[in-house]
DNA sequence: TCAAAAATCACTCTAAAGTATGAGGGCATT
DNA sequence: AATGCCCTCATACTTTAGAGTGATTTTTGA
């Protein structure tokens, strides 16, 4: 270990040593000027005492990492499984399904009928059947409810 | 606060006062015996400071509270749906739908048409379509897909 | 840019679904 | 014995769904 990197490393305990060593004469110094005390020795040592204690704490503080008591409390949330829906675009992809078929039918297996779908999506009744019928084709269904049924077997909706 | 609480409250600071007289009695009796040193009341002042350091030091790590740090886990928990089955009863029962009634929504929701069910469940059509009205009144639904999503949300049906 | 796919709308017809009402038989409770 | 509920069947009617065909406009990918 280079000088340099050995001061740098002990910055703290080096301002230490100074600070002692500046108290010392401090103290010294007053121990001349007020020695008319009558108990000044035991004063002089009492705020040594406290002095240096003060120090201690104060070193400890700053130099002790802060003491963390980790709590960890396990908190239990139940998730329906389905909310992790998952889009099986491979059978999308497979059935040949379009992003508009796969909309009329999420809202047909919410209960919506035609007309319902076709207000919902501003589109005409016309065009919401031509969706199901060929989504009916696709899917090879013959009813829009063995097409919900389907759909939610093969994870096309959730 | 009573002295007894008191005391038990500040024991530690007690303890602390009674061993820092002890200490300058120590001290005191140590400077009566060992006057002889040249730099005896450097020493003496350099021993203090050390043992009160030491004890602010002590003081210090054993007086912190240490914080306390609550990490909440979340442990999810995934309820399989596929699970089980568990026909939900008190929503039968609230809605009034009866046995049969039951037997036709399930066949509904399985993709099969009135006629279908009919021949499944050896009745007339128009039994089916009795069945599926009340149904429906009693659901407070318009249409067979709307039933099924309903029963499903209501674990009416698996 | 050009062709394929997707999305849109329209019209006709048939099939199925749903509404309303009534009625008869079985079964359990009161 | 009377009442209420469930299951059954029936008729008549309305609404919605679905099949079939055809056409126009966007979008998109090669």
């Amino acid at each position: 270990m280079t000088l340099p990197t050995f001061f740098s490393k002990n910055k703290v305990i080096l301002a230490y040593g100074i600070s002692l060593a500046v108290l010392l004469f401090l103290l010294k110094w007053l121990e001349l000027r007020f020695i008319i005390f009558d108990h000044a020795f035991e004063i002089y040592i009492g705020a040594i005492a406290i002095i240096f204690t003060a120090l201690g704490i104060w070193l400890t503080l700053k130099l002790t990492k802060p003491k963390v008591k980790t709590i960890i409390v396990e908190k239990e949330i139940y998730i329906n499984s389905n909310d992790a829906f998952c889009l099986n675009e491979k059978e999308v992809a497979k059935l040949g399904v379009s992003k508009r078929e796969l909309e009329v039918l999420q809202l047909m297996a919410q209960g919506f009928s035609n007309g319902e779908i076709a207000e919902r999506l501003f589109v005409s009744l016309h065009t919401i059947k031509t969706h199901t019928s060929n989504l009916f084709e696709k899917m090879d269904v013959k009813r829009r409810t063995q097409a919900v049924e389907k759909a939610k077997r093969l994870s096309l909706i959730a």
